[in-house]
DNA sequence: TTAATAAAGGATATTTTTATCCTTTATTAT
DNA sequence: ATAATAAAGGATAAAAATATCCTTTATTAA
């Protein structure tokens, strides 16, 4: 559905809004081995995310990552858009130069549902949101292998 | 969604179905025309999807694609299958290792349903009933700009 | 039986995506 | 001021996806 770099970008803000805070910054380190991610890859991806303002960073000692309290929540689609992949939903699954209504592929009806719905997810949900159901356990950024029973 | 290899196989087995008699076999060329695609690359395609039996083909003068009236109807996984691009709908949206409802990502339960859905609408639809629709001229395999009014 | 045809198969090239490395710049602590 | 630190930025490398080319094999028509 995404591309790497922007599943990482995802995971990655949400981690920095779970545990960066201005005093507290977290370092590309610190992010890269809580969101699993290859480190000089994931350092290219906050670059983008920085200067597109949808984190804040400072060099130097204790600088690092983190997200300004007072700048409007991101939603999902910010860091897709930022990520330059926008066009995920807006494409057709056949690879049609156009997705359209009016000359639809053979799945175009089946799948626009589809992609409405998660276009609509992407726009409304926000990373505060999502990191609010992470801190209360309700989900996950990395798979624990737990024995069963 | 899919890749160009997965979207130009079911394209290409679509207007064999529609196309390609015993009697009146589709060249590569001819069904590259049809589909838009870069033909060597779509030789290739064909090459799997014959090797998988997906589609039947003959060399030689006259030869070239067809579908076995008398084979069973293909559906939409089965190619999506052929391409070994099976786990598209099975994957974490994120990236994570796994994706479970007991640990689910930020946006598994968001995603969750759509993924259902259209897997099941890969399971369910068969390249036949989709080319009938393409016959009726109720869908399309290629763009026509035809000018407003 | 030979020549022509068309797919099959193998090897290679290009492009995009993913990933790494190194130098520069900003910031902070000493 | 100076040294240490950490992100920013630019250049490069590796891997995967996409695309092309050439030789072989099967089939058919002459
Ligand atoms: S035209 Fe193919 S998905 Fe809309
Ligand atoms: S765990 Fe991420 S989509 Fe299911």
């Amino acid at each position: 559905m995404f591309t790497k770099a922007c599943e990482y970008a995802i995971r990655a803000v949400l981690i920095i809004t779970m545990k960066g805070k201005e005093e507290q910054k977290l370092s590309i380190q610190h992010i890269a081995k809580e969101i699993d991610s290859p480190l000089p890859f994931t350092a290219k991806i906050l670059q983008t995310l920085s200067r597109e303002g949808l984190v804040a960073s400072v060099k130097g000692p204790n600088g690092g990552f983190y997200i300004d309290p007072k700048a409007k929540p991101v939603s999902l689609s910010q860091i897709v858009k930022a990520m330059e992949e926008e066009n995920v939903l807006n494409t057709c699954a056949l690879g049609l130069k156009e997705c359209s209504d009016t000359q639809p592929c053979p799945i175009h009806h089946q799948v626009k549902a589809y992609k409405q719905k998660l276009k609509h997810v992407l726009q409304e949900k926000t990373i505060q949101m999502l990191a609010k159901e992470l801190n209360e356990g309700k989900t996950f950024l990395r798979i624990s292998k737990k024995r069963k029973k």
